[in-house]
DNA sequence: TACCAGGTAAAAA
DNA sequence: TTTTTACATGGT
């Protein structure tokens, strides 16, 4: 099935999928302007392509959606909600821009990335999951790790005699042994955690995608942190990337902060408080702002 | 080789 | 109550 999206602009679709050069092609990756990976639309499993067939000012994504079970037009709508979420296509980017405008330094990095917009989880579950990974080591390591996990634990799905890979569910996850996700690189405690919160959910014990409906912010980091292994750092990369609370920025993230004191304090180390003050004037934008900050620096970008 | 990297819970002080 | 420590692995 293809589908046409048009999201509202800016969207510049390779700048906010390049950052997926580096992935998984039986997971998820970009390559050659085009993104793709699998997902689950109404319980189905299906491989989605996209790439670009507008510009950031008029933007417009086609899709193709390939699966092995018949595909509706019910489940064609609903891919298009998933998408839709990943890249982050309801965002008022313009509102952002706007709302940075009195701080110099933000707006010349937003001037050379107009139309980037953060990518999403698709779940909280998987946000989150991926959050405990995360926790202190670095960024490739993590991702190395995750990898590994969703290709041993993950429903995988054949096409065209390749396997691609869906983020494992909270009831695979719950059945999982620590064991089995320490081969996967994971610490015991971190394996801990992950089997622990998905246990609660398949159990029906805890509802996090229902935290969605909750308006409060504060009011879901707190739900959060009841949970073992989650605490603040980790809360607010959950709310933040799986449901897309833009304002929230973990102001403790080491890599975030050197990001901050470098186009704010000229490379000076900055302490968490320090930072949160700094973040203060980009209003309910801080976790996309900090987004903007790091690619900036990823890419080497001075102001 | 040793140390650090987008932390957290549990032990020790 | 506050401070230290164990934990995992890839890069430098």
């Amino acid at each position: 099935m293809k589908l046409t999206i048009n999201p509202a602009p800016p969207f510049d679709f390779d700048l906010s999928t390049r950052i997926f050069s580096d992935g998984d092609e039986q997971i998820r990756k970009y390559e050659n302007g085009k993104y793709w990976q699998v997902m689950r639309v109404n319980n189905k499993l299906a491989l989605v392509t996209m790439k670009s067939s507008g510009s950031v000012d008029a933007p417009k994504i086609s899709a193709e959606l390939k699966s092995n079970e018949a595909i509706s037009a019910g489940d064609g709508r609903k891919a298009e909600e998933v998408i839709s979420s990943i890249l982050n296509l309801e965002l008022d980017l313009e509102a952002f821009y706007r709302d940075i405008k009195n701080d110099r330094i933000m707006s010349t990095i937003v001037e050379k990335f107009r139309g980037l917009r953060s990518p999403m989880a698709p779940t909280v579950f998987e946000s989150l999951v991926s959050s405990i990974i995360e926790q202190q080591i670095s960024l490739i390591v993590a991702h190395s790790m995750e990898r590994k996990m969703v290709k041993a634990l993950g429903d995988a799905l054949q096409l065209d005699n390749k396997s691609y890979y869906a983020f494992p569910t909270p009831q695979r996850l719950a059945s999982a042994s620590v064991a089995q996700l320490r081969k996967c690189g994971l610490s015991s405690k971190k394996a801990e955690y992950i089997i622990g919160v998905s246990k609660s959910i398949a159990g029906g014990k805890l509802d996090l995608e229902g935290l969605k409906g909750l308006q409060d912010t504060s009011a879901v980091i707190d739900r959060l942190l009841k949970i073992r292994g989650i605490g603040i750092w980790t809360a607010e990369m959950t709310v933040l990337r799986g449901m897309h609370r833009l304002e929230e920025m973990p102001a403790d993230d080491i890599g975030l902060r050197k990001c901050i004191a470098h186009y704010y304090r000229s490379d000076q180390k900055l302490s968490a408080d320090e930072a949160r003050r700094i973040a203060k004037k980009w209003g309910r934008w801080k976790g996309l702002a900090g987004f903007y900050l790091i690619i900036a620096e990823h890419l080497g970008i001075e102001v």
